[in-house]
DNA sequence: CATTATTTGTAAAAAATTGTTAACAGAAGG
DNA sequence: CCTTCTGTTAACAATTTTTTACAAATAATG
């Protein structure tokens, strides 16, 4: 759990407005960086530290709607979207391009807070998801690499299927997943491929990483349903 | 990625609208559990596998509020709240409970539907995140990990409906379950499965936590209605 | 209190699932 | 070409779950 504050960018070209909320919101603690374009927002979100933006969604030129289209594609940062307008056509579109709220001016202060925290209690779960190093018991899985390491920078060589399978598990770690969902990760075919090919790559998979079988501690079979990824990814 | 359906509770008392929610949300796949009163959603949700609740805040008995300041302290489930008025008190209190969103009546379909796929794909991520660890009676129960230890650092290995089982105890502590319950929550097949494998389980779950059956102190029989865990957790 | 019926504890067998090894075809790479 | 490695299947051993059977315990009844 990082205690660093969250750091939250504000995009609204309206001063009076802007300034209140970087007020009210910086004396909780957060980090703001405000700005009065889509276009400055977006550098400042270029930089990926980004934790929560808040979007008017009536700006001069791009608009909260476009910001909101253009981030979900590549991240998976917060966004609530701001409007003067109680109108439902707008906020249904701001909705469904995957902005997470949709607050209508005027606003209740103390009801943004709680949905700024709320929000940022999922994302901090997200966030950790969706990275690409992932490690693990004293394990360094690069996916974009490839590459293993086991603990004292032991290098560990994976099988492209022996890879696949390991990314599926991190990337969804304690869902229980059968075989049927492992098959089509490693091999894009869906029939005709023995599910019992998933148990030899699940035991040669714990053989590379020295997970016992008998107990095991990062993949753990699900008798009857599947496998598990079990270790606490940190 | 996610190839189950996710799991939705509704309640609402308003059988027109509870109705309508079930019918749309069920049409988009959605898995669905319906109860109009507070006590019956809490059943559901103590199975441990929805991931998100919708409640009305207005209940007979036990309201949306309740339910939602009782979830929000044991579970990372995400919650939307409904309601008839457009209140801000009500709304900014359902939000600070930890309520991840409250939708005003009538509300429009399509916006709820978005507002519920947004909240999901952050749910998925945090639950495989979250950790809880249970102590009791020197036991420690890491439910993420699967592991057990007793008491001097032993570790003890559980069968994964030993697991199940002690997960479902331990979730509900102090609450009497009947074996179909259990049943339920622990077996993966589709058909009936025979309530005396309850009995048995609860057998080896004793044998392997050291409580004598004659004199239980963890899980106890609850003659007629079936059993109960009876541990102090702390 | 004794008797009866019901429910639970226990052990052991049966059924289902998984672990492990080995073998083999095809791909990859010299 | 040959060699090595990978994915796959098959066979058998080991484990887990479920059923079955019966003894023990509990509740109900007169």
């Amino acid at each position: 759990m990082s205690t660093r504050p969250a750091h939250i960018v504000i995009v609204e070209d309206e001063p009076v407005t802007r300034g209140a909320l970087v007020a009210y919101l910086g004396s909780f603690g957060y980090r703001i960086s405000e700005c009065d374009t889509a276009e400055k927002a977006e550098k400042i979100l270029a930089q990926g530290n980004a934790d929560l933006l808040i979007a008017d969604i009536n700006l001069q030129g791009k608009d909260g709607l476009e910001i909101t289209r253009e981030q979900r594609a590549r991240s998976e940062i917060g966004i609530i979207l701001l409007s003067g307008r109680t109108d439902d056509v707008d906020r249904i579109v701001g909705l469904e391009l995957g902005a997470d709220d949709y607050v209508c001016k005027p606003f209740n202060r103390r009801e943004l807070l709680a949905r700024v925290k709320n929000l940022l209690r999922r994302t901090a779960a997200m966030r950790a998801l969706t990275r690409r190093v992932f490690h693990f018991n004293g394990f360094t899985f690069d996916v974009a690499s490839r590459q293993v390491t086991g603990p004292a920078e032991k290098p560990i060589v994976l099988t492209r299927a022996e890879y696949e399978l390991l990314r599926v598990f991190v990337t969804n770690p304690g869902t229980v997943m059968d075989r049927d969902r492992l098959i089509t990760a490693i091999t894009h075919r869906q029939d005709g491929t023995n599910t019992r090919t998933i148990d030899v790559l699940v035991q040669r998979l714990r053989a590379k990483l020295g997970d016992d079988p008998k107990r095991p501690r990062i993949v753990t079979t699900s008798h009857g349903e599947g496998y598990v990824f079990t270790a606490q990814l940190d």
